[in-house]
DNA sequence: GTTATTGCAAACCATTTGCAAGTGT
DNA sequence: ACACTTGCAAATGGTTTGCAATAAC
């Protein structure tokens, strides 16, 4: 039960914040890119982003420069965090009013899967205390076979030649 | 108590039956690589393999191609793993003969820590069964500053200004 | 001889950067 | 005028690859 005024700030008035102390501006391609970003929460990586950008109906498009230089200032607010890397690229995420979590990731193919587990999050914690290490946050990949890779591929016609 | 049989293996007989099994073959400079991979327990990136490598009173020098399609074969013949990056550079650790553990890895100076705690490899199995993926491995670092960094910098002569 | 392997140089590719032109105050 | 931004094209840097020469079987 906390005052609603930190917790109903949007990533845009978040991100303009930042940019505040920084001197610096929330020009209208940062707006657009913060827009797209935060319009769903799937993980994305810069490649989709400057493609879902090209997509978007607004009269400007965002050069690849400016969605790299971004991508990280987004990171550096804390809106934004690496998670993994994908075909040789950074897989970025949300970072802010989502809570924290770790993925599970196809080998076959590539998609990522959510999941929160308190205990795993304790432990780590724990670590670090006996090692004297100030934790600042981690990544946790766990890698195998995901359940739609598992099943057995789809037999076209089966039903059909069964008639 | 296994029979020794396989547990005696070294990382070249390992990495010879492997070779094997795809017709290709244990060659000098396979055999100088693989030897200064598994001469010491410590982690590293391809860059500082070539010079090690170089480093070397063998007649021969590898190339660093070479270096880099034998890291991977070792890395397919299940000897070596990828742990992390740094300094965009994949890190390599040995995989064989050595427990599975984890990395606290130091954001200020790049070092990496192993850990290994049970309790998560424990979670993360449940996990996987959890949501129907099949467990192959995983990679989980944990970032943050060492003891090291943690430690105030050394003030020179501090202790002969007191005397 | 045939097949695998090497080293070299060139290619690749995600990401970064220098810089001149542009924009907001 | 000034300070920050953008887009472009070029640079960067780790890693991969095509290929002719070489070596193992």
């Amino acid at each position: 039960m906390l005052g609603s005024v930190e917790v109903s700030a949007t990533p845009k008035e978040k991100f303009r914040e930042f940019l505040a102390t920084k001197k610096m501006r929330l020009t209208p391609e940062r707006e657009i890119i913060i827009e797209e970003v935060f319009s769903d929460h799937e993980h994305f990586d810069a490649e989709e982003m400057v493609n879902r950008l090209s997509r978007r109906k607004d009269s400007k498009r965002v050069s690849r420069s400016t969605v790299y230089r971004t991508l990280s200032q987004l990171e550096e607010a804390g809106l934004l965090r690496r998670v993994a890397r994908n075909n040789d690229r950074e897989i970025y995420e949300h970072d802010y009013g989502y809570p924290q979590h770790d993925h599970l990731i196809c080998k076959k193919c590539g998609s990522l899967e959510e999941f929160h587990n308190e205990q795993i999050s304790e432990l780590i914690k724990q670590i670090a205390e006996q090692n004297t290490f100030l934790l600042e946050g981690h990544r946790l990949e766990v890698y195998g076979i995901c359940r739609q890779c598992l099943k057995p591929p789809v037999r076209r016609h089966r039903r059909l030649d069964m008639v």
